[in-house]
RNA sequence: GCCGAAGUGGCGGAAUUGGCAGACGCGCUAGCCUCAGGAGCUAGUCCGGGUAACCGGGUGCAGGUUCAAGUCCUGUCUUCGGCACCA
């Protein structure tokens, strides 16, 4: 009985395919060029999930689509395969991750091919194949050997770089310690999250509140020796390039914002060298030599060691600049602190440093901080302010220091008010609603907004913006303040303490006695790659070290030139193979180069990206950094990798009703608990704990707009989908959906949800409905019933009717629109309802059964080609021109016209097509009921657009 | 707190430019077919009233612009996502 068996057909096709390679796609496009990309997955040991297959469908569906409209396609697909679930197994088995990996891999791409997608399956890659992250290590090599030119605003190699005379007069080590400095690739000491329980080191999102995320055990920051890159040397490429892109604009939102690109002033405050070293104030005399000389001489590119230099947005607030705060590891924090003060200061920075970076900001309510003792002096006003250190001021943003204006601050006006600071209001907020403007004048509330400058001496009157403008020009004059800007993005550390990842092409010198003299030497790049070496176990030795300290000797400690090195043993983060595979996919076995320049000219940029939200700020960021740097050292062609992005949503789990029972059993209403409390749900009043039951739909009904228990009504139910997850039990595995429903409908039914960029719950029904939909399709073009795979009897060589025909043109029409823009889920609306209108004709035209095989193909591949094939063609669908309409046909003779009267619709009139104006509003005048409503009434005014709709305003008739 | 997205039937969602709200699917109801059905077919299904024609209401809430608002404007509430002392 060939019924419909997506389990036969679909290995069948998928076969076809691989044999045929019929995806293969040629190294140089044939026609024009459409690269399609997948964010690639990490092949994680759970297999593939339901939100993987959602963006892969809608490339796929892209892709099919166009190589029908005769475009060039490349669509590639490999693993992001380095990743710390691997190596935490291996530290638990003692399996290698390679071999962990490996098995995994194999599971993702048999799960893909299960699936139908048009990969071309000859440009897989791995991160983590030698022949791959060679080329990343040499990657690493170009931003190792690039500094950055601010004045060019471009990466240029570190042999261009000037060396200052005094620098090279002190010999060749000295030059190459400069130039060490100052490469995109740089050392520094970095706190690591160290968990000794766990033996690892961990990222920082594993860490919350001190404790780590798995296991809960202690966690400690430990500085250590790690690998940075520059990328806020890119920061103003970064963030003005993402004009060029066609992104959601939330996603380049969340670009900016991560950015953080601000603009403002630095400006130097004076605390002298004599007086305040021992606190106090500084002396007179020395303050009006500092300023002399400073009017002479100009401000200086680094700071001197007689002022702290802040960095402001609101230069126009200076004169209200009440005191100052340093961060508690600012340099200058010992030298000004008394010895009165020295020790609360010394008590409040070491417990400022046991704190992490979380807690800091976590506990940020209460404004805590200490007075050292010292005073500065405001440039605007002469005034001497007070010197504080408080953890709210950040030592990693801006200059470390801030000038405080409680006025206008709401941070330092938190401060003031808990310190008993004075609190000078410079900006009159005017009519500002936002505020009241007699506590601000009174400083009793802080305004920050911007108005107009008052007790601000000449520079009273000025708005905010002007007066910025007027006092960075008057402290350039004075030598004391300049123009800067300032970046939220923080450089990228680089570096990893984990085996599994990239190891660094680079060597440590060793001196005679063993030790390490600081200076590198790189792996040349014809030497790459440096592999992994072989470790003999894997647990953890109890050390923030990195694991690679414990490779082979002869891994670790190399020879040349009689010279003994030690390897770098750290590793590159997950994000550094994903950084560029977009490249590699373009010619993945070149040996030469990671990618022939003519190819990359040829495929680039990636036309169309799709992948999870996730990755909005850090992936897109690097991979955007790393491109910006290639590009600036001629290995690509283009500014920016990724044209058009797209974030599908994410798909829930079936939505669930959640009743709350108290300890006792006694159900509680929704209304009265809190759920996202710490701890889990309590109720909002008592903070007495309950716990969350789910409740079965038929336990349930709906009462207004909200679920309640059948038993007692009066407990409403929370009603909402969830994430999948493990834990929660709700993950939908895409195996048994294909082994039940099949690949195509699985394909479909995730297309049919709703918009690809909306999150949306998952549900067994819709694929069953989907289902159906695929079997009527089936039974429409052939016939069930037989014993052998035949032709429907329906299905006949003639002319479609002139109804048939305009149905067939109008789906060609809708479908082809709704594929371009992506909107899959209209795109089967409109199949679903041309196949509800020929199910229902005797005669079915053969050429339109094709037409809509062809329509339907990108969308569910399989099925398309078996009835392809039934319908008389012996090769793929997959190069078939998509079908076109014609308008003609779509033409209707007649339209109804809505007819309204004040706005309400009251009738409709069939009117021919083109019909003007003037006969419209006859037409609707003509129509009985119309011409009822319009007895005994004043016709104001008509709207008619024609075609569309006829609208008479009316009022009764005077009298 | 700040930034972003979204609120439409019992449910997922349509409505491309301001012009007939609810396409399509699920679910539900009734009927047909069947030995049987988690199969298929037909019809109905926004809410209230009415046998019906039809009438009234309706896109989170409150206003506004317009002949006309799901769509535009102002305010507000809720949910989700992100950031979180960045001076």
């Amino acid at each position: 009985m060939p019924r419909y068996n997506p389990s036969v057909i679909e290995p069948k096709w998928q076969r076809y395919w691989a044999e045929h390679k019929t995806f293969a796609t040629p190294q140089m496009p044939a026609g024009q060029k459409l690269y399609v990309l997948d964010m690639f997955p990490y092949p994680s040991g759970d297999g593939l999930h339901v939100g993987h297959p959602e963006g892969y469908t809608a490339t796929d569906i892209i892709c099919r689509f166009e190589r029908m409209r005769g475009r060039s396609v490349m669509h590639p697909m490999g693993w992001d395969a380095f990743g710390l679930p691997a190596e935490q197994h291996a530290k638990k088995t003692g399996t290698p991750p390679r071999v962990t990996t490996e098995k995994n891999t194999s599971t993702f791409r048999r799960q893909l091919q299960m699936l139908g997608f048009s990969y071309d399956w000859d440009r897989e890659l791995a991160t983590t194949d030698p022949g791959y992250f060679r080329w990343t290590q040499w990657i690493f090599l170009q931003i190792f050997d690039t500094w950055f030119d601010r004045q060019a605003q471009r990466g240029r190699p570190i042999s261009e770089l000037p060396i200052p005379p005094e620098v090279k007069s002190q010999g060749e080590d000295a030059v190459r310690r400069y130039q060490d400095q100052h490469r995109l690739a740089y050392q520094s000491e970095a706190p690591v999250n160290w968990c000794p329980a766990l033996g690892t080191v961990l990222a920082n999102e594993e860490v919350i509140g001190g404790i780590s995320e798995r296991g809960g055990h202690p966690v400690v920051r430990l500085p250590l020796r790690q690998w940075m890159l520059r990328i806020t040397a890119y920061g103003d490429r970064l963030e003005e390039d993402l004009e060029t892109l066609e992104w959601p604009d939330s996603i380049k939102a969340l670009q900016r914002n991560w950015i953080g690109r601000s603009t403002g002033a630095e400006v130097d405050f004076f605390v002298g060298r004599e007086g305040t070293a021992q606190g106090g104030r500084p002396a007179p005399a020395e303050f009006k030599a500092w300023r002399a000389a400073r009017s002479e001489g100009g401000f200086p590119t680094t700071a001197t060691d007689d002022v702290v230099r802040i960095y402001t947005t609101r230069p126009d607030t200076l004169f209200g600049a009440t005191y100052m705060v340093l961060a508690p590891e600012h340099p200058l924090v010992a030298r000004l602190t008394s010895p009165e003060q020295s020790a609360a200061v010394k008590a409040y920075c070491e417990q400022a440093a046991r704190k992490s970076d979380l807690d800091r900001t976590d506990l940020a309510k209460d404004k805590t901080g200490v007075f050292t003792g010292s005073l500065a002096v405001n440039p605007a006003n002469q005034r001497p302010v007070p010197v504080w250190i408080a953890d709210y001021v950040l030592a990693s943003y801006g200059t470390g220091a801030i000038m405080a204006v409680p006025a206008h601050d709401t941070r330092d006006y938190e401060f003031a008010v808990t310190f008993g600071l004075p609190i000078v209001p410079v900006v009159d907020p005017g009519s500002d609603a936002t505020v009241n403007r007699d506590d601000v004048l009174a400083g009793k509330a802080v305004f920050p907004g911007e108005g107009t400058a008052i007790h601000s001496s000449a520079f009273d009157g000025l708005s905010t913006s002007d007066f910025k403008t007027k006092i960075t020009a008057d402290l350039v004059a004075r030598g004391v303040g300049r123009e800067a800007v300032n970046y939220k993005l923080r450089d990228w550390l680089f570096s990893r303490q984990h085996f599994w990842g990239e190891p660094f092409p680079v060597l440590h010198e060793l001196d005679a006695d063993g030790k390490l003299t600081g200076l590198m030497r790189i792996v040349p790049a014809e030497e790459l790659p440096v592999d992994l070496p072989e470790l003999k176990k894997f647990e953890s030795h109890g050390t923030p070290d990195p694991p690679l300290e414990q490779a082979p000797p002869d891994w670790l400690y190399p020879i040349i030139d009689g010279r003994r090195y030690k390897r770098e043993t750290n590793t590159m983060p997950q994000w550094a193979g994903s950084c560029w595979y977009y490249l590699r996919f373009l010619d993945p076995k070149n040996e030469q180069a990671l990618v022939d320049p003519q190819i990359e000219k040829t495929w680039m940029p990636v036309d169309i990206y799709i992948g999870g939200a996730e990755h909005a700020v850090l992936h897109l960021l690097y991979a955007r950094f790393w491109h910006k740097l290639l590009f600036d050292r001629g290995v690509v062609s283009t500014i920016e990798p990724f044209g058009k992005l797209v974030n599908q949503g994410m798909i829930l789990g079936e939505v669930e009703l959640t009743g709350y029972q108290k300890a006792d059993g006694a159900w509680v209403s929704v209304a009265v608990v809190d759920g996202a409390a710490e701890g889990g749900p309590e109720l909002k009043a008592s903070r007495e704990k309950v716990t969350g039951v789910r409740v079965p739909f038929d336990k349930a009904e709906k009462a207004g707009d909200v679920f309640v228990l059948k038993e007692k009504p009066d407990v409403r139910l929370d009603s909402r989908a969830y994430k999948m997850s493990k834990a929660r039990g709700n993950v939908v595995n895409p195996d048994a959906v294909v082994k039940e429903y099949g690949a195509d409908a699985l394909r479909l039914y995730e297309m049919f949800m709703g918009p690809l960029e909306a999150a949306k719950p998952w549900s067994m029904e819709g694929v069953n409905g989907v289902r159906g939909f695929l079997d009527r399709v089936w039974r429409m073009i052939t016939n069930e019933r037989a014993e052998q795979l035949e032709l429907n009897s329906a299905v006949k060589d003639v002319e479609p009717a002139s109804e048939q025909n305009r149905v067939l043109h109008k789906t060609i029409q809708g479908v082809t629109q709704d594929l371009e823009r992506m909107a899959f889920n209209t795109s089967i609306a409109k199949m679903m309802e041309f196949t509800n209108f020929f199910t229902k004709c005797d005669v079915r035209p053969r050429a339109a059964m094709e037409k809509l095989v062809l329509l339907l193909s990108p969308l569910a591949p399989h099925l398309a080609e078996e009835l392809w094939q039934l319908l008389g063609h012996d090769k793929s669908l997959a190069y078939e021109p998509w079908p076109t309409f014609d308008p003609e046909a779509i033409r209707e003779d007649n339209v109804e016209v809505p007819v309204q009267v004040n706005g309400k619709l009251r009738a409709r009139v069939t009117v021919a097509l083109g019909l003007g104006a003037a006969e419209t509003e006859q037409a609707a005048r003509a129509d009985a009921r119309i011409a009822e409503l319009l007895a005994g009434q004043t016709v104001v005014k008509v709207v008619v657009v024609p075609g569309r709709m006829v609208n008479f305003v009316v009022k009764p008739a005077a009298g």
